[in-house]
DNA sequence: ATGGACACCTGTGGGC
DNA sequence: TGCCCACAGGTGTCCA
């Protein structure tokens, strides 16, 4: 479910609540969302308990927070809670004795930077999504990893130590069209090489990251293009406007907090966002298409569906 | 390299 | 009401 947009309004959400907050308790109601975590339950348990969480980083659709651990365990070990929301995820801040979310399936409760109690839950129907404890490594490029809150630098004056790293399991994750290091020229070089499918490309989180499949419809609507249209026949104009509209997409869908159209993608505060009110492809099925009226149609592809019009998104060549 | 199938899961809505 | 099927914002792996 949640692509950038989404996984960036959590990111926003979360930065200001988490950012110097001291975890004090972790709940795990379902081991199964602690799959991607080496090391089992507790060892995560024992891991996040006293640790203090220094920013929330995100790359594509991965976030994360560094974590400085309490004096005596802190070693040298440079690590940070990963976590992913999968197709149904949701991180929701709550105050202790919130009651209403169904499906919580690990709660970390923690003191904030201003005193106060606050709790994090991981809220995911499908299981799909996961929290783990995962190494920082260098990035390849030696810049920062992701995307956080200007606090790469320390009060100091330096950089603080997490900020050009990224975790070992995020790696091969490419940076993505909002990055201010994303590098247009890889992609587009990227795209010369492929001879697949366009929709298939724009999906490859290690061609470019944090597109989905709402975001892939929309892009490829926009641009008038068929998701089959092998990305190496496209011209350098059309993969330049390609791009182009990728990123006003993103970053207008950032603006109205993502797109929300049932229950399973919401705000930090339980809150929808509004994007769904200006999508032209995905999820229009039978509408008619806004540039000509033609019915939009829904194509069973990869397991999942693709929806374009089927007049202005012809497949050429 | 590339495409396809499938595994991981739960929940909802439509048709009968 | 119940049952069955299709479908859902993702990722990773295995196989031709």
């Amino acid at each position: 479910m949640p692509e950038l947009p989404e996984v960036e309004t959590v990111r926003a959400g979360l930065a200001p609540a988490l950012t110097n907050a001291v975890i004090t308790a972790v709940e795990v109601l379902d081991a199964r969302s602690l799959k991607r975590h080496q090391g089992g339950v507790e060892d995560f348990k024992a891991t996040m308990v006293g640790s203090k969480i220094l920013a929330v980083v995100r790359r594509g659709k991965f976030l994360w927070l560094p974590l400085e651990l309490p004096s005596g365990r802190s070693g040298f070990h440079q690590i940070a809670m990963v976590g992913h929301l999968g197709m149904s995820g949701q991180m929701l801040l709550r105050t202790p004795g919130f009651t209403d979310d169904k499906l919580t399936r690990v709660i970390v409760k923690a003191t904030a930077e201003d005193g106060e109690e606050i709790e994090f839950r991981f809220v995911d129907q499908r299981i799909f999504g996961s929290l783990a404890i995962d190494e920082l490594i260098p990035t390849a490029d030696g810049l920062p990893g992701g995307f956080s809150d200007g606090l790469e630098i320390g009060i100091d004056g330096k950089l603080n130590w997490w900020v050009n790293l990224i975790p070992a399991s995020a790696a091969h994750i490419t940076r993505d069209p909002l990055d201010q290091h994303f590098d247009q020229k890889f992609v587009l070089d990227k795209f010369k090489k492929k001879n697949s499918g366009i929709k298939r490309v724009l999906l490859d989180q290690q061609t470019l990251s944090g597109i989905g499949n709402i975001y892939a419809d929309e892009a490829l609507w926009r641009s008038k293009l068929h998701y089959d249209q092998p990305a190496s026949s496209l011209s350098s104009a059309q993969a330049r406007d390609l791009l182009a509209h990728v990123r006003e997409i993103l970053a207008k869908a950032v603006a109205e907090g993502g797109t929300s159209f049932d229950e399973q993608y919401k705000n930090v505060n339980g809150e929808s966002g509004y994007f769904a009110v200006s999508l032209n492809a995905y999820g229009m099925t039978g509408t008619p298409c806004k540039r000509c009226g033609t019915l939009i149609k829904r194509d069973s592809w990869m397991n999942r569906g693709s929806h374009f019009c089927p007049k202005c998104q012809k497949l050429k060549g």
